[in-house]
DNA sequence: TTGTTATTATCTCATTATGGGACAATAATA
DNA sequence: TATTATTGTCCCATAATGAGATAATAACAA
């Protein structure tokens, strides 16, 4: 546990009471997934976060957490919400996770404040991620949204609270860029929209809308050895 | 400067690093207008702003804060950034502020590190308002938009992305409800609109709008003594 | 009383956006 | 060569929006 006597020694080094916490979303199997870790020892999962640095900016934090991770760099990255409410992290709660993993450090008080957390949602390809536990977990796995697993404090809150400024942001982020691979189908599109509204869309007016916003390139045709016609690959213009 | 003493004496109550700034939203004269606190000895304007208790939701702190400066209980308020850039707060700035105040305190290291802060902003009936100073701060006073004063910090720019969220969301927030007094023109509603969204907007077609959306109840007419048709007053219907 | 004037409240019509069904094109397979 | 499962378009009814035109009316002037 040497790693968590690290940590505790350079508290110094971080915001109190501050934390970031990160809802990543990917795409994968016609279905949105978010990155969650396994808490050691403890039969509850939870949000990526971290602590801010001192001298470091909270998006440059969130950033930091993010690639440690997942392996990315520059993920596409925003700030939705603070949860801050007094009883959002029980003392007892904390307590819980520190006696399992060091009764000594039980009583150090920073651990056991109370915290004020700023959420954060990232999009990012599926493919590309590279799952990586931290010190207080020992796995970092996918979750499909629809079956999340047991988690701690209001990290189910958080994630559907992201979920739904996800779906307000919608429109207006072009958030097919960042969950989709660099090239896919019109069809892809639509059922990564229908999962993330839980609607379903109309084939023709969805690819009319899509096209009429003038951001896709239609390159060539996808054969995928299936008895139909085959589609489109598209991907976004860039500019 | 007995406050500042019991201020600086407190500090265990609140949440280090941590800070809540108001952009608090007013309409009167055809004009938006926000509440600003004259910094005192500083040729300076800033936010009314304050600190989390311990025990405090980040929400009530802010409603906290609006009740000190404006009187009033209940206020529409949005969470809507936080401000955490790394260099956001200088030193020197709060140091130069603190020389002047209280020169014993320079060293008080408390004041001196760098702030989080959490963007609120409040949407008020202007008349109801009574701008109250705090204890940093010798007038509170209402500021048209266009014409702000020279501000603290990142202050303009808080200012400026709260109005930009504002704008956002300005259709589905009824932001109407909040800035104006129980009745109101059409005209009123409308000019508060063109004020907000900085654009011109037809008669004819707002008052199609507003009116299908079915909030507004129409009441009597309001005559004041212009020669021309009596506008209806309106006003939003509770629910 | 009877215009006159400045607004306010509606109406109308063209244009655009959206919902929803229909149909032709086509890649593999029978 | 016909069949099947999709995909890409087209068409039309309806709804929403932009923009001008017209009617109503409160005070005032003649």
């Amino acid at each position: 546990m040497n790693e968590l006597e690290d940590f505790l020694a350079l508290k110094h080094r971080f915001i109190p009471q501050l934390s970031v916490d990160c809802v990543i979303f990917g795409f994968h199997n016609q279905q949105l997934k978010v990155l969650l870790l396994k808490l050691k020892n403890l039969d509850l999962w939870a949000l990526p976060g971290g602590y801010v640095e001192q001298s470091e900016g909270i998006d440059d934090a969130a950033q930091r957490i993010l690639e440690e991770r997942t392996g990315l760099r520059d993920i596409y990255l925003e700030q939705f919400r603070v949860f801050g409410s007094a009883d959002r992290s029980t003392k007892e709660f904390i307590q819980k996770i520190m006696e399992v993993h060091h009764p000594e450090s039980m009583n150090e008080p920073w651990v056991l404040q109370r915290y004020v957390s700023i959420g954060y949602y990232a999009l990012v390809d599926f493919s590309k991620v590279n799952p990586t536990p931290d010190f207080l977990s020992e796995y970092c796995e996918w979750f499909e949204m629809k079956q999340l697993p047991k988690l701690a404090f209001d990290h189910r809150e958080i994630i559907q609270k992201a979920l739904e400024t996800l779906r307000i942001t919608l429109d207006s982020k072009l958030v097919g860029s960042n969950l989709l691979p660099e090239t896919f189908t019109m069809m892809e599109l639509q059922s990564l929209y229908e999962t993330i509204l839980e609607m379903p869309l109309r084939r023709n007016n969805f690819q009319r809308k899509m096209l009429s916003l003038d951001i896709l390139e239609r390159i060539e045709k996808l054969y995928t050895g299936a008895a139909n016609k085959a589609p489109y690959l598209y991907r976004f213009k860039k500019s």
